[in-house]
DNA sequence: TAGGCCATCTGGTCCT
DNA sequence: AGGACCAGATGGCCTA
């Protein structure tokens, strides 16, 4: 490594001062190990780096297909990640909400009722939200509680085609009777 | 310019 | 030991 260095310090015997080049030689033994040490950590840190980096686009991604499921108006900015998680609950609440409605056989009050077909990712999603209301889906997902999430008037519709879908069940026929 | 959102880095902790 | 996950810090970009 240091050839000049090598050649200029090789002695027989011990010439005076020999002591004091082995705590240099010491020295500069320790400095290159922990300069080891210091490349070592560092490429360990950048590798984590780039799993943490790779880690969070993975979770970027899911997230952008989360969005693309959610009913969102077209010519709406895109949803931030917490109001994609929380109008993600909500959407979720409405359609179980809209199930149980339906396995009771109920008529659906008007502010429920829904476009005659269900929403398909990427599409005109905007008519499945809350009646003419021009906020943006986030709003509907504002603040609420695990247990009262946005209420059907904020957020409302009843894809009930897709909900039978979602059971397996074929669309329902217009007036079907109530079983 | 302040505030919100985001990507990235970083160190700590837990798990395999 | 190494990877996954997490939370805090930081800096950049954008908008009101």
């Amino acid at each position: 490594m240091m050839p000049a260095e090598a050649a200029s310090s090789g002695g027989v015997s011990e010439p005076p001062g020999a002591p004091r080049e082995r705590r240099r030689r010491r020295g500069r033994a320790r400095a290159r190990t922990e300069a080891l040490l210091h490349t070592l950590k560092r490429s360990r840190r950048v590798k984590a780096n780039d799993r943490e980096r790779n880690r969070m686009h993975h979770l970027n991604a899911a997230l952008d297909e989360l969005r693309s499921v959610l009913p969102t108006f077209p010519d709406d900015t895109k949803l931030t990640k917490i109001e994609t998680l929380r109008f993600a609950y909500n959407y979720i609440w409405a359609l179980s909400e809209t199930l149980r409605l339906a396995e009771q056989c109920l008529p659906p009050p008007p502010a429920f009722r829904g476009p005659p077909a269900p929403p398909s990712p990427g599409s005109d999603a905007g008519s499945w939200l809350s009646s003419g209301s021009p906020a943006a889906p986030s709003l509907c997902a504002s603040a609420s509680g695990p247990s009262s999430p946005a209420t059907s008037e904020d957020c409302g519709y009843v894809p009930s085609d897709a909900l039978r879908a979602f059971r397996g069940l074929p669309p329902a026929a217009p007036g079907a009777p109530c079983r």
